[in-house]
DNA sequence: CAGGATCCAGCTAGATACTG
DNA sequence: CAGTATCTAGCTGGATCCTG
């Protein structure tokens, strides 16, 4: 919606240190561009093809078999946004059969960092989280 | 589905050094603990609360005024989900009118670092995500 | 104040069939 | 091979009304 309501002052976020966790308040404009890149991050196959594409270039059902469950029609789509937000670049070589190449722009090998730093959270207290369920779950009933 | 379909040989993970990309292989089991994170941070409230949260702890109706947008239902639905995940911390005060204090657990704070660290990528790349969307849209109609 | 209970619109994602 | 088109079950999330 509102692209610049503030004076572009901040830029570089020279400012904070190493990743200022507590000054990072949320302002509308920052929240709505999070929330969107969250929501991708977040979408059930969006990561599963970033990942599989961090390997190498992959053609179409060279990826599906790869991510494992998905669907012709969601890996479609999937790819088709990751493309759309310059994540994903796609190469079409007409040829019979025809051959498309899919593989991570440089803007999608940088997003593998946050989302993997994301990945070793998870696993490290992903125990922890099972048995907060297990423990929520006896709870309740 | 499998849970030990491998015989455990990792571990603790020493083998990696400093949170290593290119070794962040899919293996089914870590995918779905991963996957499992990334649906409640993608969660279009889940992470709003908890960032709220971060700023000490919030009664309901404060919670409610300071994530804006939110429902009463989906409030509750999400300070649940969280609770059950042991990243928020519901206390209840007995009285009249009744009282309830949410905050962030243990847990729950140090999830807000990956999550930052999404969001300053989020804030470094919007610009240029913005324009691969619009490059995209243009090209397609 | 802090929800619980219902109802419902809209989107998501899977299955299936067809095509250049 | 790499899609597109169609149909649909199911989940998500909002609105509204009610309660201890």
């Amino acid at each position: 919606m509102e692209t610049t309501s503030a004076p572009a002052q901040e830029g570089t976020l020279l400012s904070d240190r190493h990743t200022d966790v507590t000054a990072d308040e949320h302002s509308p404009i920052r929240c709505q561009a999070v929330n969107d890149i969250l929501a991708r991050v977040g979408d059930k196959w969006s990561m599963q093809v970033v990942m599989s594409l961090a390997a190498g270039p992959m053609r179409f059902n060279e990826l599906r078999r790869a991510v494992d469950g998905i669907s012709q029609r969601m890996l479609t789509r999937t790819l088709r946004a990751l493309e759309r937000d310059g994540l994903v670049d796609r190469e079409v070589t007409p040829s019979v059969p025809p051959r498309v190449d899919y593989s991570l722009t440089a803007l999608g090998l940088s997003l593998r960092e946050p989302v993997a730093a994301l990945g070793v959270w998870a696993m490290e207290n992903r125990q922890h989280i099972d048995s907060a369920r297990a423990l929520f779950d006896a709870m309740e009933e």
